[in-house]
DNA sequence: TATTGTTATACTCTATAACTATA
DNA sequence: TATAGTTATAGAGTATAACAATA
């Protein structure tokens, strides 16, 4: 089902140097640093309670959703290294959100798996989460959260 | 000067449950960690000879565009606090980059200067800035670009 | 040889708190 | 009182390098 629109397109035509590198308001870098900056502040000054950040809120998730994952397998979903998600599953490792098993396929292997007081966490992390996001699409169209997510995507895949 | 463009809006009805939250694919704040991730990995991985962050070279241009700049003007522009800034500031001195100086008008506040040497590491940085801007374009359209930067700043601003 | 996990190390980013000087 | 800069401190994120165990 759809409707038509009527919208303003400001035709700014493209001019001579327009290729140079102008004002930094242009680089789209600065933009997304400047925006990964106020989702992560926004998170952990309306969550402190949480005591998660939100990358230990995704590994959380990552691993509920599959059960068993190792951490290379991890590591590839959050686009870090080897040595990162160490440092990361150590955290909540040592706060018995996890645990590690051994793998009974490849020796090298090992499994994460929540405890129940990880998984305890995770529903109050998503409850966070949804706030947070509601936060974040208050300020775009329900159009446009598909349109940003999408280019987002093919920006870290 | 503006002319009226029909698009076609998908009208997709909320739906029972609609609010709940789903899978982690669904959440900006995720897609713009990664997206974040993914520019930072880029541009540190590319241009390691630069020894410049991110942060560092959009220093150094606010600080060329706007001469006598104050730490705290600076910090608001870059949505950094005081003393995150004064680190990122003592960094750039240190390598004589750029130089404190006293304000006139007021003794509070300082001002913050290229050297020679920070102007001709900021044209190498705007070089760099200026290739990694091309590998982030390549996976957007020219319109997707200003769409990208618009809805950013609606989050950060 | 390649992969997985591990440890050690280091730098940056981020923020809080407390202090000094100035307005 | 409020603002600007400073210092000390700390947790988290990011990555590299080297090592052991396993495939």
């Amino acid at each position: 089902m759809t409707r038509i629109k009527e919208i303003l397109v400001p035709t700014t035509p493209r001019v001579e140097g327009d290729e140079e590198i102008g004002e930094i308001r242009n680089i789209v870098g600065f933009h997304i640093r400047l925006a990964h900056g106020a989702v992560y502040r926004h998170f952990t000054e309306t969550f402190s309670d949480l005591e998660l950040t939100q990358k230990q809120v995704s590994v959380l998730w990552l691993v509920d959703d599959h059960p068993d994952i190792a951490q290379t397998d991890l590591a590839q979903r959050m686009r870090m290294d080897r040595a990162t998600t160490m440092a990361t599953i150590n955290r909540l490792q040592a706060r018995d959100y996890l645990v590690r098993g051994k793998s009974a396929s490849d020796g090298r292997k090992q499994t994460l798996n929540l405890t129940d007081e990880g998984s305890k966490a995770l529903v109050d992390a998503k409850e966070a989460i949804s706030e947070h996001e509601k936060w974040l699409k208050s300020r775009l169209a329900e159009k446009e959260v598909r349109t940003l997510i999408e280019m987002l995507a093919r920006i870290h895949e």
